[in-house]
DNA sequence: CTGAAAGCGCTTACAG
DNA sequence: CTGAAAGCGCTTACAG
């Protein structure tokens, strides 16, 4: 590989010009720049990102932290839409999986970001994983920003308002005639994200109805045992809201195995709105999570923040989407 | 940030010895490695990786560079494992995503990779990228391995055969009484990607039925202009075989919007078995593709190849997960 | 606008 | 086993 050196001696200037060439951020006459690119070109060279990074401190890298099961596509979604704002603006992002959803495993991953010097990193997590993210960050710690988390004091924050959307989902099956709804949702994550159960009872407490939240683990091979806890929890049921669509397809797996009609005799609706919800049979009402704006605030609070932004957070508002999983109660 | 200088000074040693430490492939007493280690542990030292890579030329990172739509299941099962066994191996994955399909998006991204000096380059994409990728290596290139291609001369390579589960998948057909079978593929990708195709005509043609082969787009959306097909060019067909499960689970979708029964009206084979194909309504029969298989091997191929390996190849045999989507056909 | 020089934080022969 | 020194390929003040 052909270094600065090389390039300078066959263009006839010095390393620094080169260099000033490359990085744009210096006066060359017009001359010298296109006597150091072609030669640059001629040789094929490409600067050493190690020793710009070692030699200049900017490394125009972000770092991303992520659960490892990119096969979540929720995350993958969140990560696309990151990467394509990341670019635009002129950064590269680098990926670290946590190993394990512990915190432990959190900043392990974003500690071998930190070596890799990246100038900003994004946390695709829970609340209190960011923020232990946030307190394990060294002495001079590059930017930081959450994404897709809860609300909470401390953590420049870019999410989808959860509540929102538990609400809309919620306010949906009751204007169909809903009575009898479970939330299904997540346990034994600490801390439970609450915001789309909140959001569930607060339109069931607004129409004066009892609510019931069941305990489920929400991946997509979750459902039978969802649809059980469901089944003996409240018999009555006519409608459930689950945490996700993973588990929300779940259950409208275990419903057809069972041989229970979706939405005739239980309405299903979920939250995220993946790209296979549209097409399940039948195709999934959900609440859709607009990953893009999320991607784009979250760039924003990373680097416009200036010295005053570490603050701030922006939670951007979720939109229903009705399709043919919920309907109106049986009997209606 | 502390740096080897304040290790090297806290512990009493040299510089050079506390790199003998962290690196540990040279000798040191027992009594400086713990009083580095402590001092290291103390101040909150670690190295930086871009100062070893600079100085050292080795930066225990592996490069993978993947199409842009993470959001392809099959694309992120490869990478968990290819992350996985790299690690094992102590290497880290970087990431590169190309923007588009096309040959030249890869070779950005592989620039960008071996700008970041990796010391090997994993390529997930079809065969002719792959070695467009490989042309397009500098002087001096590191190691190279293609994952999930078709087989071809000159590039190391682990997959699995698709033949021999395109083979599988009519075969299974057939053997339930299918005789009118269409396969549904990809048009239009320079070049058609012909191994689960083949194995298709191989087993129509020893069963001495006739072949329907149908160029269709082969994503989850693309499953009702792709059952329009079918039903326009085939349209006594009792199965089809579907080059993907992400086309077939569309398809599945189509079906049911249609009210045209699967298996009963129209048997769907696909290929991949994705998380979400055992839980389609009904769950899809699939060719199961050995991803950890095909990882472990892509790993062995890019570090264990001393000299003489630059042209291994490896292909690792699929089974056939029968599910509901097939059964036998009408009238039968 | 341009060059010579120092330095980023490490690793690696080279002596000892 | 250990240290002093050179060097990896750049960027950045500092002069001019």
């Amino acid at each position: 590989m052909p270094t600065i050196y090389d390039v300078a001696e066959a263009a006839g200037v010095s390393i620094a010009t080169v260099s000033r060439v490359f990085s744009g951020r210096a006066p060359v006459t017009d001359a010298s720049r296109e006597r150091v690119l072609a030669a640059a070109d001629a040789l094929g060279y490409r600067p050493n990102r190690m020793a710009q990074a070692l030699a200049g401190g900017r490394t125009k890298a972000l770092g991303l932290v992520m659960p490892f099961t990119l096969s979540n596509p929720f995350y993958t979604r969140i990560a696309e839409a990151l990467i394509a704002h990341g670019r635009q603006r002129g950064f590269e992002i680098l990926f670290a999986l946590a190993e394990r959803t512990d915190p432990d495993s959190y900043i392990d991953a974003q500690k071998s970001l930190l070596d890799r010097q990246v100038q900003g990193l994004l946390i695709v997590s829970n609340t209190e994983t960011a923020h232990l993210c946030r307190e394990a960050l060294p002495g001079d710690p590059p930017p930081m920003a959450a994404v897709g988390c809860l609300p909470e004091r401390g953590l420049p924050l870019a999410t989808v308002d959860e509540e929102d959307g538990g609400y809309r989902a919620t306010r949906h099956l009751i204007e169909l005639g809903h009575r009898r709804i479970a939330f299904l949702g997540l346990a034994g994550m600490p801390p439970r994200p609450l915001g789309r159960e909140h959001g569930y009872l607060r339109a069931m407490e607004e129409a004066q109805v009892e609510a019931h939240a069941i305990d489920t683990p929400v991946r997509l091979q979750d459902g039978e045992q969802a649809l059980d806890a469901v089944l003996r929890q409240v018999p009555d049921a006519t409608a459930v809201f689950a945490q996700n669509d993973a588990l929300a397809i779940g259950l409208l797996r275990a419903l057809a195995e069972r041989g229970i009609r979706a939405p005739g005799e239980l309405s299903v609706a979920g939250f995220d709105d993946l790209p296979m919800s549209a097409l399940t049979v039948p195709s999934l009402t959900t609440v859709r999570v607009p990953v893009d704006a999320i991607a784009v605030e979250a760039m924003r609070l990373l680097l416009d923040s200036g010295d005053n932004g570490c603050d701030r957070q922006v939670v951007i508002g979720p939109e229903l989407v009705a399709r043919e999983s919920t309907g109106p109660p049986r009997g209606s």
